[in-house]
Parts: structure tokens; C-alpha cells; sequence
RNA sequence: GGGCCGUUAGCUCAAUAGGUAGAGCAGCUGACUCUUAAUCAGGAGGUUCGGGGUUCGAUUCCCUGACGGCCCA
């Protein structure tokens, strides 16, 4: 703290001197009976008339973001998560020493003030102070008032300061709890049980990901962070727990990008007696539901500048339909598996030696089908090659009775009927197995317990993932994910 | 992992065809009792991301590293 620069000496200066001059800088106990949003809704159609016959008085606090000081009267501009609201000095309504305080207080301040309700010249709602607490110094100064933080590294760092200046981020964050808050909401109203599985697994199973590693000292063992919940939410299917859902973390040891961060929130879900299909139907009316939260109840919102329309039915196409309509494939090169390799190969794409011809299919596709995929779109039957979990079609054992949902060429979610038969599952890990082998660091590793758990009959069912992170830019319409995160992962800054 | 771009005052941004950096806001001093990006006057604030090189001289050019952004894999 010696490189401090002009501003915070003279700060950290004035701070001193208020405290030897007996105003404690971090004092607590000062009730805050309202808030300013309280005072807003409460207030905010009343005229200036009305205001001057009842003269309404608050006690309110916020933080100093504004400060516009004349010779015996002051205006500010104090703020908190849910509003702000301007609070008014007058040299002859407050104590010689009050004012003294006053003039000694700096954007950043936070600061409780009582006194009553009035309406400006402007017509703007103000409280004229009569009683002002100094709650917390602040000596670091806050960006510039007009253009706030704009820097994003610095924005990510410190998010608090970007909370503090810029109220959409602060939007945006009230935004992802209301969504979490209504998903949560609308599975415990349909009998979904919310339950807590492992975040440390000793197999890291339910999904295609490369896990973190950690170790456990006392147990000697290495551990996963978990890349999905799956595999034990379904063992509490096998449990007799009919209906769950997990709403949490999963890890996955991949890039950071605009998409993807190391940690992220996802929603499983999982209801026996069901099929994909009867998730799609409910599918659609969550996001009704969370768009009735967050989005004035429109089904219709704007991502980037384009219309998305959520009114259901969503479209619906099988993945193989979708490479030939919109891929523009012709259905040989669909079908026919050397076909498909050459149609790759004018693409750019190139396979490993453990990957087939299903899993070129979704190459292909996530080059020319997803990024098309505006409006709300169920892709199904995915190859069984790509789903080692996803119960075999009817019709084709080698596809599945699985959908991807997309929204703005980005993948939502990701659903099927659930694989309950124990053979069928202990073949498919072994697959997988041979794969890890052959250098897929991604593949399933062999869960033996879970075959066990399978062999204990679990019913039939279906069972869903939605991101919630994706979820969250496309109602706040944000373009990285690390808009929706608090805290998103950056490498460490070299020194403070 | 690759390509391109960026990093200058607390914040938002300028500038230098290589000659040691400037504005607004914030902050400081002063004036001002309805302002709201308040206004006016004065003063202050810099390791130009780090390291190395070329040069009489580098913030600028070259190399290298760190961090970040965008795109690609």
C-alpha cells in the first residue's frame, strides 16, 4: 500500500482526520428499517403535492455514487442492488457538525440518512436529510461516473466495482437468480425431489469431459471433480426416488472461451415413466415459465439482435433430416458412411482413429447445422455411437431416443429416455473403454457400481440437462458466458 | 494450441512519421442553497504492462514475456 496514488492518499488523509475528530469510518448497529426500493415503489406515482401535505419520512442507506455540492446545499445520488435514489443537504436543516460531515463525504461512502420526502423542482423524488450516519469509508475511488468500468478484464477481477457502477450487470445478476429461483420452483410443483449428489467422484461419469483430478489425503485416493450428476442421480431412480433434479456445479477440464467455463451450472433432471418425447412438452413449458419470470411473461425475445421466438410447439427433426435440409447433405452422404467421410473431408474434418461414423455425423453437424439453428429447434434420434446412456430406438438400434435442443445455435439441452437395461449398459461402457484405450480421453470409464445399481431395475425413464449459464445469456441476452458468471476463471494477475 | 488486436493518470480515452505525454471525469483548494455527466476559477496527479535490443535519445521501432479481447482448432 505505499504506491498509492494522489487520490487515495488525500482520501485515506481525510479519512484520518474525520476519525481523530471522533466520526468512527466502520461503524455497525445502525438499523435500516427501508430500503430504497421500498421508497420508490412506495412512493414512486405520489405528486409533489401529495409528498408536501404528508411529508413521508424515511430511513434509509446506499451507497454516495454521485455528489453535486453547491455552497449550503448538496445533492447525491445514493444506490443499492434494487434502486437509487437522490438524497438532498440543506445547510440550515442539519447540525453545524452534520454539515461539516457532509461536505467531507465522497462518492463511494455508504452512508444512512433520515429525513422526509420531496419532490424537486425537477420533479424528481429526494429525501431531505435531517439525520446522516457515515456507515463505511471508502477509500479507493470509484470509476468514472459517466462511463463506469468499462475495461473487462478489470470488470471480471473485480467484479464488486463492476456491480457497483454498471446497474445492468447488477440486472443481470437479479436476472439469473430469478431464473434459477423458477426452474427450482417449477420441478418441486411438479413432485421433483431437489437432491445433493457428489461433486467428488472416485469415477467421473454422465457426460463426454475431461475431469479435474484431486486427491483425498486420508482415504490415499485420487478423486473427480464431477463433469455431470448423472449417473447418481439415476441410481436414485433405482432408489425409488421417482422424480429428482439436481441444480449445481459440474467441472470439466476444458479451454475457457465466450461458451465454456471450467465450472458451470446445470440443471438434471429425471422423471420415471417418462420419455424424451414428454420431456420436449416440458421442456417447452419451463422455458414459458422462466420467460413468464423474466421476460414480462413474452415468449418472444431478442439474442443478438435477432427475434427468438419460444412459443411452442418447438420444430422438431431428427438429426440425420437436419444434415440433409439444413446441412445440405444429400442422404447418401448421410447413410453411407464413405459417402459421409468424403463430404466431411471437403469440410475440413478429420476423424480419430476410435471415432465412427456417428460421431462424424455430429461433426458435420456442429459445423453446419448448429450455428443455423435460431429459433427453438429439438434435434432427436442421435446416433447410439455418441450416447452411451440414451436408450436404443424401437425402430434403429443404432440410434437413440435422445434430443439436443437449440436455441440461437447454441445447445440447451440435452435429454433422453434412459438406457436401464444392465447389459446393454456394461456393453456400452466397455465400447467406451476400448475407446479411452484407443487415446479418447473423453470417453465413459467402466462404473461398475452403476451396473450393479441398473441390475437392481431402474425403471424406465427419462432424464434431461439444461445449462443453466446458456440459459441465463439468452434471457439476458449476453454474448459470453462470463457475463452470466460472477466469478468467471482468469488466470491470476501478476501482483496487486 | 494457432492467428489478429489490445495494455498510456484511480476511471474513460488522446498523442508521438523516435526528441521524455495530454484531455474529461474522479480527487484537492476556492466560489455558489433545486442540482443531476451541475457550473466557474486555480492547482495536482504518470515505472506509457514487465524484460531485453537498436539508437545520442524508445511510450513510439525490433525481440521476448505476462495478462486480456476476438476469431479459429
Amino acid at each position: 500500500m505505499d504506491d498509492l496514488n494522489v487520490v487515495m492518499r488525500e482520501r485515506l488523509q481525510k479519512a484520518l482526520e474525520m476519525e481523530e475528530a471522533g466520526v468512527p469510518l466502520y461503524p455497525n448497529g445502525y438499523a435500516v428499517p427501508e430500503r430504497l426500493r421500498d421508497v420508490l415503489v412506495e412512493y414512486g406515482q405520489t405528486t409533489k403535492e401529495q409528498l408536501e401535505k404528508d411529508e413521508p419520512s424515511f430511513t434509509v442507506a446506499g451507497r454516495i455514487m454521485s455528489v453535486r455540492s453547491f455552497g449550503k446545499s448538496i445533492f447525491m445520488h445514493l444506490e443499492d442492488a434494487g434502486g437509487k435514489l437522490q438524497i438532498y443537504f440543506q445547510k440550515n436543516q442539519l447540525s453545524e457538525e452534520c454539515y461539516a460531515l457532509v461536505k467531507k463525504l465522497d462518492a463511494g461512502d455508504i452512508v444512512r440518512v433520515s429525513g422526509t420526502l420531496f419532490r424537486t423542482r425537477t420533479d424528481e423524488l429526494t429525501i431531505l436529510v435531517k439525520d446522516l450516519v457515515l456507515l463505511t469509508k471508502n477509500v479507493r475511488p470509484l470509476p468514472e461516473k459517466y462511463h463506469g468500468l468499462k475495461d473487462v478484464e478489470t470488470r471480471h477481477r473485480q467484479r464488486y466495482v463492476d456491480l457497483i457502477v454498471n446497474p445492468e450487470v447488477r440486472e443481470t445478476f437479479l436476472k439469473r437468480a430469478k431464473i434459477v429461483q423458477t426452474v427450482r420452483k417449477f420441478l418441486t410443483e411438479r413432485g421433483f425431489l431437489e437432491v445433493e449428489t457428489p461433486m467428488m467422484q472416485a469415477v467421473p461419469g454422465g457426460a463426454t469431459a475431461k475431469p479435474f483430478k484431486t486427491f483425498h489425503n486420508a482415504l490415499g485416493m485420487d478423486l473427480f471433480l464431477r463433469i455431470a450428476p448423472e449417473l447418481y442421480l439415476k441410481r436414485l431412480l433405482v432408489g425409488s426416488f421417482d422424480r429428482v433434479f439436481e441444480l449445481n456445479r459440474n467441472f470439466r477440464n476444458e479451454g475457457v472461451s465466450t461458451q465454456h467455463n471450467p465450472e458451470f451450472t446445470m440443471l438434471e433432471f429425471y422423471q420415471a415413466y417418462a420419455t424424451y418425447e414428454d420431456l420436449m412438452r416440458f421442456t417447452e413449458e419451463l422455458f414459458a415459465e422462466v420467460a413468464g419470470a423474466v421476460n414480462n411473461g413474452e415468449l418472444a425475445l431478442d439474442y443478438m439482435g435477432e427475434r427468438v421466438d419460444l412459443t411452442p410447439p418447438w420444430r422438431a427433426m431428427t438429426l440425420a433430416d437436419s444434415l440433409v435440409e439444413i446441412g445440405g447433405l444429400s442422404r447418401e452422404a448421410v447413410e453411407d458412411p464413405a459417402k459421409t467421410m468424403e463430404a466431411a473431408k471437403s469440410l475440413g474434418l478429420s476423424l480419430e482413429k476410435f471415432e465412427g461414423h456417428g460421431k462424424l455425423l455430429t461433426k458435420i453437424f456442429d459445423l453446419t447445422v448448429e450455428p443455423k439453428l435460431i429459433q427453438p429447434t429439438f434435434i432427436t434420434h442421435y446416433p447410439l455411437e455418441v450416447s452411451p446412456l440414451s436408450r436404443r430406438n424401437a425402430e434403429n438400434p443404432d440410434l437413440t431416443d435422445r434430443f439436443e435442443l437449440f436455441i440461437t445455435g447454441k445447445e440447451m439441452a440435452n435429454a433422453f429416455s434412459e438406457l436401464n437395461d444392465p447389459r446393454d449398459q456394461k456393453d456400452r461402457f466397455a465400447k467406451q473403454l476400448q475407446a479411452r484405450q484407443e487415446g479418447d480421453e473423453e470417453a465413459h470409464m467402466m462404473d461398475e457400481d452403476y451396473i450393479r445399481a441398473l441390475e437392481y431395475g431402474m425403471p424406465p425413464a427419462a432424464g434431461e440437462g439444461i445449462g443453466i449459464d446458456r440459459l441465463v445469456m439468452l434471457f439476458t441476452d449476453s454474448p459470453s458466458i462470463r457475463d452470466v458468471i460472477l466469478f468467471p476463471h482468469l488466470k491470476p494477475e501478476k501482483k496487486m
